[in-house]
DNA sequence: ACTGCCATTGACCTCTATGGTCAATATTGT
DNA sequence: ACAATATTGACCATAGAGGTCAATGGCAGT
């Protein structure tokens, strides 16, 4: 079906699939144009509309696309063994990184697929490998152990507030993001922030 | 200027507001829509541009507007005396519910004005008191007594953890807003929810 | 009951931008 | 040299944009 389009020009095709992603990231399925995208790919409305039949399918490639790389990246980054929260938290972040690298509005992209609300796109969403996706997400953040928390704290509580503190500090590197070039922003020192939290938050909240 | 707009029927004055900050938040100033604020507020296209003499206009009232109310809320809300970080977030935490309680986007809206790109409005906005109010704003989370972190913690990023976790909370506090209503989120239930994470902090981050 | 006045409507205007097409051209492999 | 494919961009119908305005509704004072 997209096997054309996947065989393309590799750089191309992910100019094409990043200003796509990032478009309907902010903007939503409605909102977003085709003009906006072919400009920002750098491409003409021809070429956009001789790999996709339509808007639509555009979008459900992304989406199917998206997800395919996502889980694939999950499992090659996820040691299922390792229980510890810290550590799990820890390949996360190396994980986002991993992403960013690729298609930096990957992860905005998919997040905005559940909000999104066009009834032209959310039925041929629903119907899809949904399920499997959540549920290897969510296991992501579930499969923990809870043993070594601190008597009297709740460890949900204590989870919400590890993740809570991943994305923060996650959304401020993308903001700086605008202004830093990547290798900045994928750096090692970056890496480096990220572990003085976990530490921060693994003393204050581990027995 | 507008003062036939404040004068008039507060219940639909507020209507109105609420659509409009609601759209220009969600979608920046360009592609806000007054079709959609319009129908939204349940009002006539005519209406609108009777009260405001274009959309820009519209625009930088909203802005002038919203930034009075929050700072004479916060004013209001918030004791300098106290230098306690996590009384003080608990200050912001009521802070923030008062002011959902009238415009629920308005917080959305306001940070929106920064990340708004548009030339067109971007002028009028940096001329104005955005300094005052930026300076009053971060006056909020800088305040602060340091003394009582745990030796060996750095106490900005014990705040940006702080902060993140009421960003956090409060964030999903307004994604269950959809499905229940305003009394159930603004209740003394979410405030004793919020108050334990604080407390789980301030066990594990204070001496 | 009549009048003057302002709030309010919605059909209407022009103009831009939308998703999508297609004949023409550039580029490629053999 | 030639066939096949990749790519362009002017073009189309249509929808939606911001904004206008003559017509209406309803109310206050006489």
């Amino acid at each position: 079906m997209f096997s054309k389009f996947l065989n393309m020009d590799k750089e191309k095709q992910d100019r094409i699939i990043n200003a796509a992603i990032k478009e309907f990231a902010q903007k939503g399925y409605d909102n977003a144009s085709t003009n906006e995208i072919v400009k920002e790919a750098g491409i003409s409305k021809g070429l956009l509309f001789h790999y996709f039949q339509n808007k639509k399918q555009l979008y459900l490639f992304l989406y199917e696309h998206m997800i395919d790389i996502l889980m694939e990246k999950i499992m090659e980054n996820i040691n299922w063994e390792e229980k510890d929260i810290f550590v799990r938290y820890r390949q996360i972040a190396l994980l986002k990184i991993e992403i960013y690298k690729i298609y930096p509005e990957m992860l905005n992209f998919v997040k905005s697929i559940y909000k999104d609300s066009s009834p032209t796109v959310k039925i041929d969403i629903n119907s899809r490998g949904k399920e499997l996706f959540e549920s290897s997400f969510n296991k992501l953040f579930s499969d923990i152990d809870l043993s070594k928390f601190k008597k009297g704290i709740d460890s949900k509580k204590a989870i919400n507030i590890i993740n809570w503190t991943v994305e923060g500090f996650a959304y401020q590197m993308q903001e700086k993001a605008l202004s830093l070039s990547l290798e900045q922003i994928a750096s090692d020192e970056t890496m480096a922030e990220m572990e003085e939290y976990l530490e921060i938050l693994r003393d204050s909240l581990y027995e």
